[in-house]
DNA sequence: CTCGCACGTTCAGGTTTTTGTCAGGTCTGG
DNA sequence: CCAGACCTGACAAAAACCTGAACGTGCGAG
């Protein structure tokens, strides 16, 4: 639930899939890049709060990857996965600029314990300037000096608008992270989180405003 | 790169030796505390930029010992050494706020890759100082003159929330570090630790308050 | 051995918070 | 001006949580 974003680089689909929906469930948002070509593409885009790699990709190898990223200044935490556990593999990976490796197979438990390790480390709270930041830390949302304590799926939609900036976000897309297990919800309750989420971020001086684009969805500025 | 000074505790002379003096050749300034309350004494005076902790030392166990490292707001990163690599234990290690987990037999060589690694992003995260102290050594907490003591699970319960500084601490966190064995609890055993703890620490003056977020889990204040 | 104590766990019940929905109104684009 | 989209206060059901009061177990003292 902590909506930090994480990218995967597998290409074993099945693996990619478990691994995607298990830290979904640990409250991550994510998204899974099969080849490395797309998954720098992704990295730009969406400039993601941690990576993990499977060394084996079929186009690149993940330690390649990894340096590529460092050299472009990417500093976002990196885990390799990887089927070879002799200690010179290990070793490279660490040279290449990553954080952490896990061999395959690996418990689930232990790869979200070495992930949220890394991503406390790199946490950097604040960018400041009048911009409302949804910190997970506190699962609160703060501007200015106040802050607004946030429920859960409030969490998850208010993350998500954040997440974007200033773009618009359609409606779907709202549904699918407030309420990810799939449940159904009449069209409109969004409408009243909405509401809901409006007022509480008015609380606060100086905040964005939650503008509606009627016909698409909603949009942060 | 060099200089970066290191604190190691290790209760095994030929292992401790053999760590110390292969860090000192790889260029870091280090320094052997056989013993926790040692430790605990050289951390303070020396404020270290890594740690390195044996989770079988004979006064304590390693993991109480980050714990109340971490209530003390020290961040420096720390990497757990042991015998035992049961799932259990290494996801305890992290729960208590450790950084990295190896296990002995290890090649010194990881040992050094995965140091730097922590220590290349030691950006310390600061961490605000509760006024809350949990002590490994009697098992109480401390705040403000007075002083509670606390039974074997309230510690850990307590140590891991206070190591979080005012950083809300999942339920499925908490019991994972209240019950490290895999014990199955009810979730309401949880919300009754919680219950004993306040009444514990509201005991005491100037403590702070433990904050229910709710649906996600709790927080010291 | 037996008692009392400390600790861990569970239960039942009451309280609070969250959530999904509705009804009735307002706004928007065509 | 209309239809559809959106807004919002209210509310009841559900989920989450709190707490006092047990119960069980192991252990040390007497």
């Amino acid at each position: 639930m902590t909506g930090q974003r994480i990218l995967i680089a597998e290409d074993d689909p099945q693996l990619g899939d478990a691994v995607q929906r298990g830290l979904r469930e640990e409250g991550f948002e994510c998204r899974l890049a099969p080849t490395a070509a797309l998954f720098l593409e992704f990295v730009e885009r969406e400039s993601p709060d941690g990576l993990i790699i499977d060394i084996g990709l079929p186009d690149a190898d993940g330690r390649d990857l990894c340096h590529a990223l460092r050299a472009r200044g990417i500093t976002a935490p990196v885990v390799f996965l990887t089927a070879r556990d002799a200690l010179p593999d290990r070793l490279s990976g660490f040279a290449a600029g990553g954080d952490d490796y896990l061999t395959k197979p690996f418990a689930f438990a232990e790869l979200v314990a070495r992930l949220r390790a890394l991503l406390r480390r790199n946490a950097v709270p604040d960018a400041g300037d009048g911009r409302l930041r949804v910190d997970p830390l506190d699962h609160a949302a703060h501007c200015g000096g106040e802050s607004v304590p946030l429920t859960p799926t409030e969490y998850r939609l208010l993350a998500l608008l954040a997440a974007r900036g200033g773009e618009v976000v359609r409606r779907a897309e709202l549904v699918q992270a407030g309420w990810p297990h799939g449940a159904i919800v009449h069209d409109n309750t969004l409408d009243a989180y909405i509401a809901r989420l409006r007022r509480k971020i008015r609380a606060m001086p100086g905040a964005p405003e939650l503008a509606t684009v009627h016909g698409v969805g909603y949009s942060l500025r």
